[in-house]
DNA sequence: GCTCTGCGGTTTTTT
DNA sequence: ACCGCAGAGC
């Protein structure tokens, strides 16, 4: 333990060895607060803390698992495996695993995703009759959401005046009802939304204080990581869970903060010091990750926003490079400059791709600087976006898993019924749903008495109903015995489901296989590893819990060398040598619609301050004079955001490869000449929009891992593998053929992996090279 | 009950 | 520009 220690600073060692009471650590931008965490829990470990007694909560999965890697370096992995870790959703899912049947949900509850829980209030609202446009699903979900989130339930609702006046000035006079309706229907669905897991964790603790004690018993120590992203019901959870010990340590940076639009409370890391005795507060304020330059152009830029705490961050590295400040014309010329930059600095430096970060504030600005990088043969990687898990084709196959597990799964059950199409339309799935309503039970119950109950379905449909029921309860049967993994791979085989997604024919049906191929492949990792486990459970629904809590951020397989893409969102508590922020223009970011309040914009200020300390070495700040935005093409202004950096950490450097610039455009934007002057006249743009070489139309619904490389020619196994034969796998690596079986279309490959071992692929799917 | 087409919302961020 | 959905027509 001392050799840990002894890495840590003065201001870093404090906190670290501080062994119980109330504390708050207020760390700056890459001051090395996940290293203090990481050894302020093995500290507390080498001083006699029992590791079950631990609690540490971080605001990602992928955190978690990394920080409890390093715990494992330092105490040992047999030690570090009984460590409680996770982001609050996961740990209290797991809890209310064990403990939701004081609650009524049944412990193998479902979690509905944002999609499920709008399309059920979509069906509510269509239901109650309502006029869809003034009630709009995505709105009275965020206004659901927003009540969950500050322990507003529906009881509490109904007594709240104040909020049903809102809402009826809103002309939405039966959210309430609304709210009621989906709160019944979750629970007889046994689905808890993501919101639920909070709320229903609150309730556990409150109402059933045996509960309460056993956990304040159990986690004596409580670390929270990223404490300013927490919200009202997150807060809550932790003062009910440190109120017996007053073990807890909490971490932070209020100039990070950026999730308050989701329900995140600044105030929980402002006010924490009110909220416990004698709390002890630490700062860390040296980063090490960041050059002088880019330190001091973010420190400038957060000295603008009014609600903050006191702190310097400061760094002893070098100086480094001034801050890039760079303009282009067009966001495609805003791609070219970033893949050009990126091209040229790796080939001068030496550098590997994933030295570079492209941050953006939406998801809709990757598709300029992909297209560029593409035509560069740059590796690049998108994260986030529509994650893999919320595809249709994935939703599909889990809303399978779903129903096996859970029957009563509302969602799941509308989702698969007539996918692939089985002859019962949307007519008998109303019905149904009513006489659910009506019974007052599930549709998968009204389903397997629907020869009992009086029902206006003739009888065709109701064999073909009956079919249905016998099929899931094949799946339920085998489910019994087979392991997640031959579970699936029967249900997408024998429902018809990958036949339906094989027929298409199409480009995007063949990513559609391949993406279920994935699926099952990642199956197949998550079974082999609860192998290992000997107290592995349920595998089916351990395997869903991970999917439905899973970012895209976590399932980052350590594959090739790629240059990062991401939202400033997904890029908090990330580093890299060279970052690009693109898009930086008023109304982009700043978001138009974070400008009408002081604090949202201090927020996007925030966001920008995260953006920019993401670099170590490097970072370039662009913006263009104009942008597709809606198909259209717009003027824009620079962000506000450039000119709050004090003028002495930047160099405003003129555009490189514009052959077809204007020269009025090489004016210093902030010299003589307004940037807002600068306008061009529609036909310059076109000219060159049409002088560019024709552009590579890449298919639609790329795959989200995409390669740079061009994709090998036909995945049709033609024969030519044999036993013996070496083959390469783009994700997988190298490996042996042990066995080959199964005919025609279904022909499996045995592969043995240097690395990650035995994994049996489909060969019409698997990309292999065969090497010999 | 299924298929096609046109319309509307989307582009703020996500567990 | 793009996608998903609702409604109309078959």
């Amino acid at each position: 333990m001392e050799k840990y220690l002894s890495q840590l600073n003065e201001a870093q060692l404090a906190p670290t060895i501080q062994k119980d009471g109330p504390m708050i650590v207020i760390a700056g931008a890459g001051s090395g607060k996940t290293r203090v965490l990481t050894y302020r829990i093995a500290y507390l470990m080498s001083q006699g803390v029992d590791s079950f007694n631990i609690l540490a909560l971080t605001f990602t999965n992928k955190a978690a698992k990394e920080m409890k890697g390093r715990i494992a370096d330092i105490v040992g992995d047999s030690e570090a495996k009984n460590l409680w870790m996770g982001t609050f959703h996961s740990v209290f899912a797991k809890i209310l695993r064990f403990e939701g049947h004081n609650l009524g949900f049944p412990s193998n509850f479902t979690i509905y995703d944002t999609q499920d829980s709008q399309k059920l209030l979509g069906s509510i609202i269509k239901e109650m009759g309502l006029d869809k446009d003034l009630y709009k699903t995505k709105q009275i979900y965020s206004r659901i959401s927003s009540y969950k989130n500050n322990l507003v339930t529906v009881k509490a609702y109904l007594k709240n005046s104040e909020l049903i006046e809102a809402d009826t000035a809103a002309r939405r006079p039966r959210l309430g009802e609304i709210y009621k309706n989906y709160v019944d229907r979750c629970f007889k669905a046994g689905a808890m939304d993501f919101d639920d897991l909070l709320l229903r964790t609150n309730e556990l603790l409150t109402r059933f204080p045996s509960v309460l004690a056993q956990y304040q018993d159990k986690f004596r120590y409580i670390l929270v990581d990223e404490y300013q992203d927490t919200n009202h019901s997150q807060y809550l959870i932790v003062r009910a869970l440190a109120d017996r010990f007053q073990n807890i340590c909490v971490v932070g940076d209020d100039a990070q903060s950026i999730y308050a639009f989701r329900g995140a409370n600044i105030s929980n890391i402002l006010n924490f010091q009110k909220d416990y005795d004698d709390v002890k507060m630490y700062r860390l304020e040296q980063n090490y990750r960041s050059t002088k330059n880019i330190v001091g152009a973010a420190n400038s830029v957060i000295e603008h926003n009014k609600t903050k705490l006191d702190k310097v961050v400061w760094t002893a590295n070098t100086e480094g490079e001034k801050v890039k400040v760079h303009r282009s014309l067009t966001d495609g010329d805003e791609g070219r400059f970033v893949a050009s930059t990126i091209w040229e600095t790796k080939m001068n430096n030496q550098l590997l791709n994933s030295d570079f970060a492209v941050l953006y504030r939406t998801n809709a600005q990757s598709r300029a600087i992909e297209d560029a990088l593409r035509k560069r043969d740059i590796p690049y990687r998108i994260y986030g976006g529509l994650s893999f898990y919320q595809r249709k084709e994935i939703k599909d196959v889990t809303a399978y898993l779903r129903l096996i597990l859970n029957p009563a799964d509302e969602e799941a059950l509308k989702r698969v019924i007539n996918y692939p199409a089985r002859g019962i339309g949307q007519t008998t799935i109303d019905r149904l749903v009513v006489a659910a309503n009506g019974f007052k039970r599930t549709i998968f119950e009204v389903l397997q008495n629907i020869d009992n109950i009086d029902i206006n379905i003739n009888k065709g449909t109701k064999n073909k109903l009956k079919d249905f029921v016998t099929l899931i309860e094949s799946y339920q049967v085998m489910n019994q015995t087979a392991n997640a993994f031959d579970l699936t791979e029967h249900v997408t085989k024998t429902s018809g489901l990958i036949r339906e997604v094989n027929k298409e024919g199409t480009p995007e049906g063949q990513v559609r296989l391949e993406n279920v191929e994935e699926l099952l492949n990642g199956i197949k990792d998550f079974v082999e590893g609860q192998l290992e486990l000997a107290d592995a459970g349920d595998s089916l629904a351990e395997f869903l819990e991970d999917v439905a809590l899973a970012t895209d951020l976590d399932a980052d397989k350590g594959d090739a060398d790629h240059v990062a893409l991401m939202t400033i969102h997904l890029a908090k508590g990330l580093e890299f040598s060279h970052v690009f922020v693109v898009g930086l223009e008023e109304d982009l970011f700043p978001s138009a619609m974070s400008m009408n309040t002081r604090s949202e914009l201090e927020e996007e200020r925030r966001l920008f301050y995260v953006a920019l300390t993401r670099a170590e070495n490097k970072a370039y700040l662009t913006y263009t004079l104009s942008r597709y935005r809606w198909g259209k093409l717009i003027d824009a202004e620079p962000s506000r955001f450039i000119e709050e950096i004090d003028d002495q950490f930047l160099d405003i450097i003129t555009p490189i490869h514009e052959p077809r610039q204007n020269p009025m455009l090489s004016a210093d934007i902030f010299g003589d000449v307004e940037p807002n002057h600068i306008r061009f006249k529609k036909p310059i743009k076109r000219k060159s929009e049409t002088a560019a070489p024709p552009k590579f139309v890449a298919p639609k619904n790329l795959k989200r891992v995409s390669k740079s490389a061009p994709s090998d020619n036909s995945n049709l196994f033609d024969g030519n593998l044999a036993v013996g034969n070496i083959v390469e796998h783009a994700r997988f690596g190298k490996g042996e053929v042990m066995k080959i079986e199964g005919k025609g279309a279904d022909v499996k490959a045995e592969i043995n992996f240097e690395v990650g071992g035995v994994k049996k692929l489909l060969l019409r799917f698997a990309k292999l090279d065969v090497l010999g």
